[in-house]
DNA sequence: AAATACAGTTTATATTATAAACCGATTTAT
DNA sequence: ATAAATCGGTTTATAATATAAACTGTATTT
């Protein structure tokens, strides 16, 4: 049984990344309303993908209004994946 | 977005279920060698799922050994396999 | 009979997740 | 013009969780 990555075996981190794997870009809002979380929340555990390198976060502007796009880099996709392959030993498939 | 049932969504939790899912039945120290876990740890968490209906533990003996002996529930398997699928959404499966 | 080991349980601690409270800027209402 | 609400977050306090260390009782070995 293989360890499992922490930093993905949590259910805000894991449906971000989940997002981020199949949609080039996702800002701030669309993953707070995708993931039904509390913005405090999500700003915590962005944060935390963030530090991993797992994903970007970029501070930008659109007209006046602040917006943080976030992108999944290759670590993260790798790391991913390789949670993916993890499981599937845990779960039968 | 399902959500994740939280007694399944713990490392070692799943890990003692998955085994359970497969394997009619199987004693603490059998848990404790497949999981790699302390004897604390694995204690309290089994009694998390037998509070959580997903397990049973029953306590006998081995000539003069106690020992407690797991197996799954039809409860614990339902859960289990709505956690399989909700998984899955996340994962890309 | 003292020390060691076995099969766990209890309790204390470290880590994690989560939401509440806050912040600065902007827009809306009065 | 200014007070009040809104947006897009961050910081901080608290609740929940996981984990291991310390303990218990019984049995075996020395």
């Amino acid at each position: 049984m293989k360890e499992l990555d922490p930093l993905l075996h949590s259910q805000l981190r894991l449906a971000v990344m989940s997002i981020l794997m199949n949609v080039d870009e996702a800002d701030f809002v669309y993953l707070k309303e995708k993931t039904e979380s509390t913005a405090g929340n999500l700003s915590v555990q962005l944060d935390k993908l963030v530090n991993a390198g797992y994903i970007t976060a970029d501070k930008g502007f659109v007209g006046k209004k602040t917006r943080t796009v976030c992108r999944i880099t290759e670590q993260g996709r790798k790391a991913f994946e390789e949670y993916v392959e993890a499981l599937k030993g845990y779960l039968g498939l």
